[in-house]
DNA sequence: TCTTAGCACTCGATATGGTCGAGTGCTAAC
DNA sequence: GTTAGCACTCGACCATATCGAGTGCTAAGA
């Protein structure tokens, strides 16, 4: 999608949504042609443009003004981007300054002070979402066939949770050996905590494929009953009524979209592990979110613990700076939270 | 301040000031006569218009234009209210079904919810302070004279915390008594709760004016020894960037108070017991809230949990509904909060 | 002394028309 | 394929005019 522009058109492209971005106003050919190192004619660059139009790069916002670029025209600045730029030492510093210096009484303070400095730092709205396993002891574990080719699973956590399921039966395993596991992993796993007791059975060495086919489902099911708690901090929206950009409607759609703790946690919750993504415009799902763009940002310090951090603003940001602010906010967080553990 | 105004020039404020709220529209004097009661003509509605605006209760925005109240004009109206007016019993229902139906996980979430259903009720924003005591023990008290006429009391709680201070005798207490007493305080109260103690502390007869004065002391320390814990939740920011009212400037300033704890902390802590409070746009501190008026009312559900709901909105809003809706929803909440125990 | 009808006046809102200039698309020449 | 030249479009800006709501003032009346 973006190799099929050609040299010349792309270098166009891409230095039309970058003026943009640092001016707010529609580019024209001439002034494009001035300001850049592009060898051509204004004229030459106007046949672009108006090729550029046609497959939706840009739009003119009435006949007489310049080109401004669509969210098509983001995505493809967007899409150049190979690896989030690397801040400036400088910055960097002054980010983790900021973060952590007074040391911070706990982690919701940790998160919530990162919302505040993102924000400070990108001039746009942050988001930080944590999500840490809620710690729970194995009450119960049931083992038992079903038939010859089948078992059946029952995990009960302590917080009530519980966990049912059929397992298939791999390799050479007979009905007496699934009981006999069951027994013996129902006398060494009840009582003690999940994380624990999921590690325990990993160490347990199978006798067999159909075994270590069958212990990998029963971890399968211990994760499930790992029960998890979302925290969403959400900071800097005084930054979005700043924007002029954005109407009185649009803007007030959008708090409430802010504060709905549920469509914030699907914002976030879409890159917990990737380093970074970014959604611009109409390419969210919801209708209120199609006037910014979010950059997400997701960290894992380990440890059964996950977050990402969300810069969200106007589609026309600097993509590539925020790129690299979430991404080194979140690098900076898995390093504060992290504990030097084995993994 | 109120009654120097007299019967008419009183009504026709009253008249002026309640239309503008209705309408959002400069209110002129034909208009007024003509939707009023007021048996008089509009020239003469001038006349105390005029004198109005020299008191400072009216504005013109210009001079072909009608009248529009001032904060002052405001703050008239609203003192006129001597106790909030009750909602409806439908209106008080319908909030108590949002606020309870499906049983909240935690207090948290009720408070939230709380912030969730005023600012639907009242299209404002709200935000809801709950102060609950922090639990601690008494680790050390020690009670000696210093001089014939003082004595001096440390207290240290198990949490760190530490409360030392001079007191006066009076009465007839000698050195000895006040050795005495702090033995015994010590022995009774040193390892027990905090509020238990004081409770303890209360419970002691004293043989006379001087040891009750002293025991009274005691249980200021006590007082100021026990941490409590605030938290704020904050709703219903999309209806602020709904207003038409607030500039964007305005409203910028405005999210960045409401973000800010500390600030929020303050608004809200004012109120915390008394019924309900009104600050109206420029009686603010904060020259950031000059453009809204904010609603406290207080509650304490007893046991030591003390709390408040603000509702944020434009200067012009419906005060009456707006103080019935907060005190409405606080008892709710102190009802709601409260454990039925000996206080 | 207070009220009120009458009236001149003010001023924002709205509409109209005109100029300016940035920027385009098209054509024709290179 | 590129580009100079040119007619054309259209928003921004400005000046001007009209309309009407609402005022303050004056003078007459209770």
């Amino acid at each position: 999608m973006t190799e099929n522009l050609g040299e010349r058109p792309a270098a166009i492209l891409r230095a039309i949504v970058r003026e943009y971005i640092r001016s707010g106003e529609a580019v024209g050919s001439r002034y494009l042609v001035e300001r850049t190192r592009l060898d051509v004619s204004p004229a030459t660059v106007r046949n672009e443009m108006a090729r550029l139009e046609e497959l939706g790069y840009l739009v003119q916002p009435h006949t007489s003004a310049g080109r401004v670029p669509t969210d098509r025209g983001y995505r493809f600045l967007v899409d150049e981007i190979r690896a989030p730029r690397q801040l400036s030492e400088g910055q960097r510093r002054a980010l983790a300054e900021e973060l952590t210096s007074e040391e911070p009484e706990s982690v919701e303070e940790l998160l919530r002070r990162a919302t505040e400095v993102v924000s400070h730092f990108t001039h746009h709205a942050a988001a930080v979402l944590s999500r840490r396993a809620r710690p729970s002891t194995l009450r119960r574990l049931e083992l038992f066939p079903v038939g010859a080719r089948m078992a059946m699973l029952v995990l009960i956590a302590e917080n009530g949770r519980v966990e049912q399921r059929m397992l298939p039966l791999g390799g050479s395993l007979a009905e007496k050996d699934v009981d006999a596991l069951g027994a013996r992993l129902a006398a060494e796993l009840q009582g003690v905590a999940l994380e624990e007791a999921e590690r325990r059975l990993s160490a347990i060495a199978p006798s067999d494929a159909g075994e270590r086919q069958l212990l990998d489902d029963i971890a399968g099911g211990f994760q499930s009953l790992l029960d998890s708690e979302d925290h969403i901090f959400v900071g800097g929206v005084a930054n979005l009524a700043g924007e002029q950009a954005f109407e009185r409607e649009t803007l007030s759609r959008l708090y409430e979209t802010l504060e709905h703790q549920k469509e914030m946690l699907l914002l976030l919750a879409s890159t917990l592990d990737p380093p970074v993504s970014v959604r611009i415009g109409s390419e969210h799902d919801s209708q209120d979110l199609h006037s910014v763009s979010v950059v997400v940002a997701g960290f894992s310090p380990g440890a059964n613990g996950l977050g990402s951090v969300g810069i969200i603003g106007p589609t026309r940001m600097d993509y590539e700076r925020v790129i690299a602010t979430a991404n080194a906010v979140a690098r900076m967080l898995e390093a504060t939270l992290g504990v030097p553990d084995a993994s």
